[in-house]
DNA sequence: GTTTTGAGTGAACATTCGTACACCGAAACT
DNA sequence: AGTTTCGGTGTACGAATGTTCACTCAAAAC
């Protein structure tokens, strides 16, 4: 971010307040240095506190243009630490990036294992649908910042990140085609077809995603996202149930 | 592109030679003033000249990373003037990001009106798609840069370009409706479903389009790509064709 | 109690960045 | 012919960048 003019920007400074660093800033006042021994908190504690407080850190500061854009000093100024300590938790700004695409699909599986949870009775296709597109609305509702991040560095992150994001992605799709494979009427369908499906459902939720946070919290704006995912959903399904698999 | 070890990096400078500003770079060899003169080139055309290697040089550089990322002092070494002059062609490199997605989409626009122009004959639904995905194969190839640049930026790009993407692709998905009202079969479907309809479609081609950049101009894989989108689209139409709007 | 470890400091570096300013000179205009 | 227009030049500026290096000092290990 170097084209803003000084001035227009930097309201918003230092958000994450880093409390433990305020403590002893390198002998800056030496009469506090026997407080923070009694904080009473282990150094890898500590050291994992810094790492989450970057992670946070980078996640805002990349929601307007990207990670390829974020500097290591931006990150290290608004945690509050100098440019160097950031080198003690991450080898580069990409690397920071692969962590953060990491905690993200972490969050992602969570919410996807408990859509597959729920399939205690045997649920109508309708149920599925209305299950799966309100459980994704309430996740990225919860971890909106991870998937604006995805969505951005999917298309636009260094090599390695959107590597990893498509690694991840075709391990989603790979799980779907198996929980497909399990639903009645697609016992005659080839493995290909069946990939060829859950690849269209998983592009249609990603895009699906990526319009739920566009609507940017605006409840109705939502409501209509979500709506059209669910009759996209029941017309995908339609037309997979009456899909005869080809040779 | 900060973060490079200077070293690593300009293997590849002045891609774009600029042979126009090589023949009287402001006084430097003044033998040549007369030259310059009998080139017989209007004041206009080379703006326009030094305008469209701008756009190309921009187009190249922000490949890897993105518009955001993208400096206007890379832009003016590449194509061989000095940075200020940059300004007497845009106002910013968000300015020069809309004219690429103005570019890109005029040629985009042109592939679709070529689809869509073939339609003399009553076509099959399979006719329409093959020939719907071989068109898009096609022109990803001809254009790659343009389709790169479309799919990083739309969402990563500056506010006001990614809102003018939006808003293309969005004209898109009308036409793609207004297309489907005329093809038969769809005569009882509401405006509604129209839409629905025609914003899966292209979110599945966008995604496709994707997919063929990212083959990287390898047969095998694009081929396997295109198969898969073919697939994919017979699939919608298929539950399309058996879709009932529901009021 | 002594030593080692390691997260964090702060100064310094060579680059790169956007932009302001005065200027040039040939094409375009009168 | 004389004047204006306007791409393009070159210098200069303050600010920000990634990375180096030699430190500090309390927690952890001994």
């Amino acid at each position: 971010m170097q084209r803003v003019t000084p001035n227009t920007r930097d309201t918003r400074r230092c958000v994450i307040v880093h409390t433990c660093l305020l403590t002893g800033r390198g002998g800056r006042s030496p009469r506090l240095l026997g407080v923070t021994a009694s904080t009473g908190e282990t150094r890898g504690e500590k050291k994992e506190r810094t790492r989450r407080s970057i992670l946070d850190a980078a996640l805002v500061l990349c929601e307007d243009s990207s990670l390829v854009a974020l500097s290591l000093r931006q990150v290290a100024k608004e945690v509050g630490i100098v440019p160097t300590a950031f080198y003690r938790h991450f080898d580069s700004i990409e690397d920071l990036g692969l962590a953060l695409v990491d905690e993200s699909f972490v969050s992602l599986r969570a919410m996807l294992r408990a859509i597959r949870r729920s399939d205690g009775t045997i649920p109508t296709f309708t149920e599925i649908v209305d299950r799966s597109v309100v459980t994704l609305e309430e996740h990225v509702h919860r971890h909106r910042g991870h998937f604006r991040f995805i969505a951005r560095e999917r298309a636009a992150g260094p090599p390695a990140v959107k590597a990893r994001i498509h690694h991840e992605i075709q391990l989603c799709e790979r799980e779907l085609a198996t929980d497909i494979a399990r639903l009645p009427g697609t016992d005659h369908w080839s493995a290909e077809d069946l990939h060829v499906l859950s690849g269209l459902i998983v592009t249609a939720m990603v895009a699906t995603a990526e319009a739920i946070v566009d609507a940017g919290g605006r409840p109705e704006a939502e409501k209509r996202v979500s709506d059209v995912a669910r009759t996209q959903l029941r017309m995908v399904l339609i037309g997979a149930l009456s899909w005869k698999s080809q040779p």
